[in-house]
RNA sequence: GUUCCUGUGGACAAAUUGGUUAAGUCGUUGCUCUUUCACAGCAAAGAUUGCGGGUUCGAGCCCCGUCAGGAAUACCA
């Protein structure tokens, strides 16, 4: 049985007085860790939490952090996905200690730049009897696995298998030979053994026991002698020193072979602590399926199967929108319907795989589109328009916003506070304090966040972030109108950009006057006193939003009128809704002449609305 | 199918480690403030802690069973 060491996480921290005595200071060179992320397109939410919980545990612990790629698939490469990875943690304000491009003692720091150093440790592991060739090829493979699914069984290459298959195990040593001097394409294949527990100890979850016979045995080294990620992922964690590995859940099942290599490779004792990060979970369909949606959203759902499974007919297309429309009838049990029945055709089955791996689980990429809400830090442009996704920050969230609200998202502090800078989430984080469920995204409150954050933004701070879109939409303002406009909007929007969008009528003429009101209050005979109030207002020594309010109050009083019947009209006049920020301090940033000139084009517009209503 | 993980109001979650009345936040609704919206403040609705047993004076927490959801099951990471 083997054991991971089982030290408390906190144990150099919570001790380091102790150290302290004895002049021994583990922390600083004992606590590394490392984000390790694959360039094969954007990082997700999720690599993005991923990276902050390694970031704050790391600062906390004053320890090292680490950025490693891991681009050992060839195949999946995609350029730019790397650029895109730094420029990520860059705009979210997380530094590395160790990585590309930053240097450190430990380099090179992406995986396809030490290929040559894993070799060496596969032929370890054959020479110690806990790995051997296998000769089969992938299309062999393939076809057993086929031919194990038609009798409804899986394959697993293991211990039982591996007797009957094409390797080193049961080739005889001289046909080995020759296979490996002709040339022949190989895999090296870690020899699980048999009858044994794995046990590990992972801070978030306790102890996960697996036994061996479940375990399959895996590909070390591939075809084309790159490691795969669990090679690749031991030799460069324990070359790089790494104390704690920090990364999502979807790991846990393969720790088991991770730990066996540790043991095998005779680094045990200096094995990383673990801790499996609970995944981030898709809305709940319930949540997002309504009324309105539940036609589109079938229909583009059907439309990515189609384009999924170009095998499959068009003319079924019917049959399922017809079943999607029948399922999102009662939105609660959505994932019930989906299991697969005997009575099922090839169709239904394909339809009812893909509707549950697009309904529920883990988030994806694909969910923000199809939602409307962004699952990338920064937009991604790829190849296609399929391929290509809006960030949070285009969307108008501040790097510190997304980082609270994602930390939320499985851990929390235990207190009441909420809003927390970096340092201070810093100062609050442990691992300890991690949960075990997984984490549903919840949009509404990424909205939240980030309005907090705005609000508690200086409105200099903001200004800075606005002007690249408003020069994109080329408004002509001077920083100090600018500034005006924040500080009125930045509470009544959920995101930076709204202030410019649903805050139109700050830099251009209103578009459309809201109807409702007008049709309801509007009196034509009300335009003089309108006007009246008007002269009066631009006689004033300053154009200034209290002096503006004493004397509309004044005039009121003299005429025997009240707020409400002077205030929607102007209200509308000067922003085509009666939303929004107070009125007189509108007015003052509008300006006089911009006011008049909004006034006197309204009312005339207004008669015109009403007289539409009174003729029909 | 198999292995592993996880179940606390609609969502995120707390619960001093077995202690009595199950926090708080988002969302929803209402009130206050306000010319409106928003912000802020206050309040309400919403939970037999997935379900069934057991242990115990006492169970969200421990044990057994069960159901549901998720992950993994590639020469991907």
């Amino acid at each position: 049985m083997y054991r991971c060491n089982d030290t408390n996480p906190n144990f150099a921290a919570r001790y380091s007085h102790i150290f302290l005595i004895f002049n021994i200071n583990l922390m600083n060179d004992k606590i590394r860790l490392r984000f390790a992320p694959s360039p094969t397109g954007a990082l997700h939410i999720g690599g993005v939490r991923t990276a902050l919980y390694n970031y704050l545990f790391t600062q906390k612990m004053g320890g090292t952090l680490i950025l490693r790629i891991e681009d050992t698939d060839q195949t999946r490469y995609v350029p730019g996905a790397e650029a895109y990875i730094l420029e990520s943690l860059r705009w979210l304000g997380m530094e590395f200690d160790e990585g590309p491009g930053i240097g450190g003692d430990f380099g090179p720091y992406r995986q396809s730049e030490r290929k040559s150093l894993y070799g060496k440790y596969a032929q370890n592991l054959i020479d110690s009897g806990n790995a051997y060739y296998a000769f089969d090829t992938a299309e062999e493979l393939t076809a057993m696995r086929e031919a194990y699914e038609s009798r409804k069984e899986t394959f697993r290459y293991d211990g039982i298998t591996r007797q009957e298959l094409n390797n080193s195990l049961t080739l005889s040593a001289e046909e080995v030979k020759t296979k490996l001097e002709n040339g022949d394409p190989y895999t090296i294949r870690l020899k699980v053994p048999r009858d044994e527990e794995v046990v590990i100890n992972d801070i978030v979850r306790g102890e996960v026991v697996f036994r061996t016979n479940e375990l399959d045995d895996k590909v070390m080294l591939k075809g084309d002698g790159m490691p795969t990620y669990h090679l690749a992922n031991i030799v460069d964690d324990h070359l790089m020193k790494i104390s704690h590995v920090v990364r999502g859940e979807e790991w846990l099942p393969s720790t088991a072979h991770h730990v066996l290599l540790y043991r095998f490779l005779g680094w045990e004792d200096t094995m990383p602590q673990f801790a499996h990060l609970p995944l981030i979970l898709k809305p709940s369909p319930d949540s997002y399926i309504t009324k309105e949606n539940k036609v589109a959203l079938a229909e583009r759902l059907v439309d990515e199967f189609f384009n999924k499974n170009e095998e499959i007919d068009q003319s079924y297309r019917s049959d399922a929108l017809a079943f999607l429309s029948q399922i999102f009838q009662d939105k609660k049990n959505v994932v019930s319907k989906l299991k697969i029945s005997k009575k099922d055709d090839d169709n239904k089955r394909a339809l009812k795989v893909f509707l549950k791996s697009n309904l529920s689980g883990k988030l994806s990429k694909r969910d923000g589109d199809r939602l409307g809400f962004p699952v990338f830090p920064l937009s991604w442009v790829g190849e296609t328009k399929e391929d290509s996704f809006k960030g949070f920050r285009e969307f108008g969230f501040m790097p510190q916003a997304m980082l609270n609200f994602l930390a939320f998202l499985g851990w929390n502090p235990g207190t009441e506070q909420e809003i927390f800078s970096l340092p201070e989430m810093v100062d609050a984080f442990s691992l300890d304090r991690i949960g075990k469920a997984g984490a549903r995204f919840d949009f509404d409150k990424a909205k939240w966040f980030n309005q907090q954050y705005l609000i508690q933004s200086d409105n200099a701070t903001l200004v800075e972030l606005l002007k690249p879109m408003v020069k994109e939409k080329n408004y002509e303002v001077t920083d100090e109108y600018l500034t005006a406009a924040v500080g009125m909007m930045k509470e009544r929007v959920n995101t930076l950009p709204e202030i410019i969008e649903t805050g139109y009528y700050f830099f251009e003429p209103v578009k459309e006057y809201e109807e409702k009101m007008i049709h309801k209050k509007w009196n034509p005979d009300r335009k003089t006193a309108l006007l009246d109030l008007k002269e009066q207002l631009e006689n004033l020594p300053d154009y200034q939003a209290e002096k503006l309010e004493a004397s509309t109050k004044t005039y009121l009083e003299a005429n025997g009128l009240s707020f409400g019947d002077v205030f929607p009209f102007y209200r509308i006049a000067l922003s085509g809704t009666t939303k929004g920020p107070a009125l007189f301090e509108m007015m003052e940033a509008l300006g006089k002449a911009e006011v008049e000139k909004r006034l006197l084009t309204a009312f005339p517009a207004f008669d015109e609305v009403f007289a539409t209503k009174t003729n029909s």
